[in-house]
DNA sequence: TTGTAGGCGTTATCAA
DNA sequence: TTGATAACGCCTACAA
């Protein structure tokens, strides 16, 4: 254990004291740690040399004033509580890292002002571009873009937005895709524990599973839709409440795979075997959904694809490359155990 | 859906902007932008309601190349994917933002290089403290913070390290404490999956686990502990390894939730039943533990206390004052429905 | 191939 | 109470 260590703020290393040690100018320092062509190549080496043994590191706060570009992009998250937004964060920062930027991190917490803030002081640090995961500012983004002059992408907004630059999966194919596949189990009386009803997502998948109903010729029973949280709590609650219909469900499409956690939850507690009485699929594929009792079937959202589109598509638009967008990534189904053919 | 938009790089305003507009020279306009008391009230409403009807954002960047002080940290992570890394983001950043400060998010994957790297990059970015979570770079660290001359605090370094800012769970007593539980439960043939030796969390969960039994009389038999990689597979793994024993253990202390969630999914597999045929006992409490079948009884470590502590940790070191450390959080056993006494 | 000078947007230090 | 003027550390013309 090392004793009361008072930090210092030692001075930094700066290009005129690699200049004056060097006998050169400080142009020529900055050419050689840039490397421009422009420079002997001797001269070059011998103040890069110079610069190793200083322990130089540049100053990125001044080459953002001075050059005008600062390599930041800011990202805004709901927050990190749940796996679907944490994994979100991965394809960022590697692609945002390997172009050699840095990420500024903040969470909305789903609250406009809140939001608004954060995005304000991404301006402030003059990031060149920003990412909103799970955005609730609407149509606000397409003006904020536009009068800060910053590319925003958006990644599954919570609240729609007719922005161009946006990314998200097809929730209301994966939510129908879901339930055919349990009509095709021979489900009839299938229920849908949705996300709020304000949310876009939890509107679109709603939307998807009554189209799949629709077409099936099932007939729409809105005592069949229970709308959760998006959390566990959400799903326990009402699978409880369902179950306890007088004419109960056989199988359940749920909002995501916390929803469908906490419906395993409950069927548990209400003594209701998964499969067997009750089919159970979830959205997202989280990587736990795999090692729930019992595996879970669920529709499959490509996060680290999702991230990887936007950040392509953010680098894009800071190089001034106009992208391909908005881009809807479809979803997969995932056959596991949770799900089992409606016996008459 | 609005047309391919091009973003033009709308000139940012500028205190001088401001100046001009009000008449006034720049030290006016900073003074009334940062309330100083030398200014005259009314002057300042004059620029204030300008700046405001300008849209003015002040550019962080350049205040701090002046200031000196950038209101930036950085903080490393090992990775986002699974629940404990992510959930020690939200206090850390909570608690920044409302001190003012921004945070840059980097992940190092427990690579010594890539760590280091990162936070060579937070100090180019004139961080004014870094957290490092999971730190891989043992020793270096002090030194490290010596020469940056920027405080840097460890939470749950990887890799043993004599820093005195460190916040960490109390790993010995933590696993100890889970292991004399299920001795209080009868058993004897306890095993231990366990993270990589190379991992001072998994050495010292693993130290518990054997002081316990010794404290208590039983014997030592490595064939009853198995390494597991502190994720699913190694507790899906371990778990069918050791009950493939001849002599298989009644009861099981994993390295952390995760691996306990594979042991979970690999008794399944076997066909044993939990708690009838085998206790378990995870480590952390991560927020799906409880939705597990059966919910799964824990150490639970209090994350956001640990976040917490180390982000005050942090202020009070970029303050100037010298905080209580090193910090080692006490653990508390959580009973859930996982462990059963053990039958004659 | 190298150096000089000006500027990036603010804050801080003096004077007035 | 206000205003010049010099930093902050670096980059980019433009000259030499």
């Amino acid at each position: 254990m090392t004793g009361p260590t008072t930090i210092r703020q030692s001075r930094r290393v700066t290009i005129d004291r690699i200049a004056r040690e060097a006998g050169v100018s400080l142009t020529t320092v900055s050419r050689a740690l840039n490397d421009r062509p422009d420079i002997h190549p001797d001269t070059r080496a011998r103040i890069l040399a110079i610069a190793q043994e200083l322990g130089y590191t540049p100053s990125a706060i001044a080459r953002s004033l001075a050059g005008q570009r600062t390599h930041t992009i800011g990202l805004a998250v709901r927050t990190h509580l749940d796996a679907w937004a944490a994994q979100i964060l991965l394809p960022i920062e590697e692609a945002a890292r390997d172009s050699g930027y840095e990420v500024f991190v903040s969470t909305h917490h789903a609250e406009a002002e809140r939001e608004r803030s954060v995005l304000r002081t991404f301006y402030s640090r003059h990031v060149e571009g920003m990412v909103v995961v799970s955005s609730v500012l609407g149509e606000d983004i397409p003006a904020l873009q536009e009068s800060m002059g910053i590319p925003i992408v958006l990644i599954s907004p919570l609240i729609q937005a007719s922005h161009r630059y946006t990314v998200q999966a097809h929730d209301y194919g994966g939510a129908r895709s879901g339930t055919e596949y349990l009509i095709r189990l021979g489900h009839r009386r299938i229920a849908h524990i949705g996300a709020p009803e304000w949310t876009a997502p939890g509107r679109d998948r709603l939307q998807g599973y009554r189209a799949a109903l629709e077409a099936h010729g099932i007939p729409w029973d809105p005592e069949l839709v229970f709308e959760g949280d998006a959390h566990e709590t959400g799903g326990s609650e009402g699978v409880q409440a369902l179950l306890a219909l007088a004419d109960a469900p056989t199988a359940l499409m749920c909002f995501n795979d916390l929803t469908a956690v906490g419906v395993l939850h409950g069927a548990r507690i209400r003594g209701v075997r998964v499969p067997e009485d009750l089919s159970v699929v979830g959205f997202d594929d989280v990587p736990l959904a795999k090692y729930l009792d019992p595996p879970l079937s669920t529709i499959r959202q490509d996060v680290e694809a999702l991230g990887g589109h936007a950040i392509r598509m953010l680098f894009a638009l800071i190089a001034g490359r106009e992208p391909q967008a908005p881009i809807v990534l479809d979803t997969v189904l995932v056959e596991r155990l949770s799900c089992a053919p409606r016996v008459a």
